[in-house]
RNA sequence: GGGGCCGUAGCUCAAUUGGUUAGAGUGUCGGACUGUCGAUCCGAAGGUUGCGGGUUCAAGUCCCGUCGGCCUCGCCA
């Protein structure tokens, strides 16, 4: 080993002690007969001093040292005494006094330090991730990272799961993300897919008897990214034989109060809350609300469908509604300007055509358009919406999904913008009973609101003929502070069921042979009943590190457009390599 | 595919209504200094204002296009 101890490891204990410490040069401060150097590795920073009264020629070579140069230094731990300790670090108490240095690797000039308060750009921390990785924020969630996915492989190995791998070289399926292709050298014109998921393959699985198996899978989707969507993600993927959607959500209960207590060292309570699909809606406007504050939506359709504002009057007149927020506090903090603009530009971009909006004052409404309502329509509005003076009620009218849509973001925006719960909490729940399909008004057809195995709710399979909207299906998302954090469902292992759902899904047999025959083929030689989950990996340790950007949870992340700045990715490649895979590039004008 | 924000020294930023030689801090280089920890002091170098075009007597500033980064709608079974 060149070094018998790391940067965070010396105490006042170790006074007296010669060691040898290897790191990166984070900062130097030169004082001629005296020269410092603060020394970083991942563990912590420490002090070195290099005297001219110890060696005259080491003191020499240190002040030649710059920012991120790597050394190796050797000396003995003394105390700094009273005077001298600096309190902001770990090592604060003592120094190393060095007598031997040797500079392992000089750097160029970096072109930013991992250090200080204002960060450079992140192009171009991008584009030297290496240095990015550096900072000790970076490293910290590299390390959370690495702690959570060692909590759930404890978990999962002490309940007998067993942990196996998927191919990443799969088979296209048009439905769902696009795929990211592969082209086979040795089939001349066919492609393999990346994974969008292991889907199928554990439930193949479970029908070979591995009823309990776990997966943290890596997931790739060619769709446009967010602040919270990478092209190439991780899941923790889990699936289960001889389970109800009770099994699951106990043991997912359980995954998550293990890492909870593993990670931050806190008691997450369980079983967590639970919630349908339709509850969630109707209270927050979105299947994956942020519980950490209320301020939920209110209908208030039926107090103003005989009002004098045709706006509202007639939104519901033809079966549309008006929902609204109550903002505490929110009369003085949002001007005219900033509701007229900001924030009915915010409801627009979700389809809403304005936003409506009175202050409450003397226990009726203050706004431009209060003047078409009653005293009794104001008193009714005010006490439905729960309205004090000084609160600020904002309505949306428009379709329920609209109103869903627009009032979610708001309160999504309004919340954080007043500082309404603890960026630091983590507030979980379950959204149950989601709709089985959705009527997709462009294509004219229903689609699989979660994919076309999961199983149904008992009680709904009557409706397969008089309304397929309202049959709900086994299937549960996992919520936590207004991220979708894991879903999964219980799986179809009725083929007499299966076919129902590809006659609602207009997929003939033949078409589904083609598509899924090998699962279907398996579900035919004795497929247990089984269900799964899968939770975003990068999402939990975002959720647990407090960022909201996915990239800094992971080591080398894409931009926006999905390149790798660092490694310079996606690339042209030699005509020859094109070649083997009778590939021509024909790019448009 | 649509909408929005951004791009000025290595880095972080400034630059009045479009107006003279584009500034500051920090880093870099040189010098001084034996107890600093955002060290200090003295000096120096450092600019295709992302790129291309246009308007104008005059463009970092206005307009069009383009490239890149970020946010977002659609998309993500």
């Amino acid at each position: 080993m060149l070094r018998t101890a790391t940067c965070g490891q010396l105490r006042a204990d170790q006074i007296g002690q010669t060691v040898t410490l290897c790191g990166w040069a984070d900062k130097y401060r030169d004082h001629g007969g005296v020269v410092f150097i603060d020394l970083r590795d991942r563990y912590g920073i420490t002090q070195i001093a290099f005297r001219m009264e110890e060696s005259s020629e080491i003191q020499q070579l240190s002040s030649t040292i710059r920012h991120e140069d790597v050394i190796q230094v050797t000396g003995e731990v003394v105390s700094r005494g009273e005077d001298n300790k600096n309190p902001k670090l770990a090592t604060g108490e003592i120094e190393l006094r060095a007598n031997h240095l040797v500079v392992l690797n000089k750097s160029k000039t970096p072109p930013f330090e991992p250090r200080g308060e204002s960060l450079a750009n992140e192009e171009l921390r991008l584009q030297y991730r290496f240095i990015d990785l550096r900072r000790p924020a970076l490293q910290n969630k590299m390390f959370l990272r690495h702690q959570l996915t060692r909590s759930v492989r404890n978990y999962f190995d002490e309940l007998d799961f067993i942990e196996i791998e998927t191919p990443i070289l799969g088979r296209s399926s048009p439905e769902g993300a696009r795929d990211y292709l592969v082209p086979s050298r040795v089939h001349e014109g066919a492609f393999y897919a990346l994974p969008q998921s292991p889907q199928l393959f554990k439930q193949i699985l479970m029908v070979s008897g591995y009823d309990r198996y776990y997966q943290i899978a890596k997931c790739f989707r060619d769709e446009d990214l967010r602040a919270d969507r990478q092209p190439e993600f991780s899941q923790i993927d889990i699936e289960m034989s001889f389970v109800e959607q009770e099994d699951i959500l106990s043991a997912i209960d359980g995954l998550l109060a293990r890492m909870v207590k593993d990670v931050r060292g806190e008691k997450l309570p369980t079983p967590l809350p639970r919630y349908t699909h339709a509850e969630v809606m109707e209270r927050f406007g979105t299947d994956k609300p942020d519980l950490r504050f209320g301020m939920e939506l209110t209908d208030i359709s039926d107090l103003v469908e005989e009002s004098g504002f045709g706006v509202f009057k007639n939104t519901v007149g033809s079966g549309g509604k008006v929902r609204g927020l109550c903002v505490p506090g929110g009369a003085e903090k949002y001007s005219r300007r900033v509701l007229d603009n900001d924030l009915k530009n915010l409801v627009g971009e979700y389809g809403a055509k304005g936003l409506a909006y009175f202050k409450v004052a003397n226990g009726g409404l203050d706004s431009s358009i209060a003047k078409f309502f009653d005293e009794k329509e104001q008193a009714a509005i005010v006490e439905r919406m729960g309205g004090n003076d000084g609160d600020l009620l904002v309505f949306v009218a428009d379709t329920y999904p609209v109103t869903c849509a627009a009032l979610a973001a708001l309160r999504n925006h309004l919340a954080k913008d007043l500082e309404l719960y603890d960026p630091k909490e983590l507030n979980c729940l379950w959204v149950v009973e989601f709709p089985l399909v959705t009527w997709n008004e462009d294509e004219n057809r229903w689609d699989a609101e979660h994919h076309p195995f999961c199983a149904v709710h008992p009680d709904d399979v009557e409706y397969f003929e008089s309304d397929p909207s309202k049959i709900r299906a086994l299937s549960y998302d996992l919520v936590c502070n207004g991220y979708e954090a894991a879903s999964g469902s219980i799986r179809i292992h009725d083929p007499a069921i299966q076919q129902k759902i590809f006659d609602l899904l207009n997929i003939d047999a033949e078409e589904a042979e083609e598509r899924f025959g090998f699962l279907l083929q398996a579900l035919r030689y004795g497929a247990p009943p089984h269900g799964g989950i899968a939770l975003g990996l990068d999402r939990w340790v975002m959720l647990m590190t407090g960022t909201d950007n996915i990239r800094d949870v992971i080591a080398f992340p894409k931009t926006q457009k999905a390149s790798d700045l660092m490694m310079g990715a996606p690339s042209e490649v030699d005509q020859r390599q094109l070649r083997d895979l009778n590939i021509k590039i024909d790019l448009p004008e």
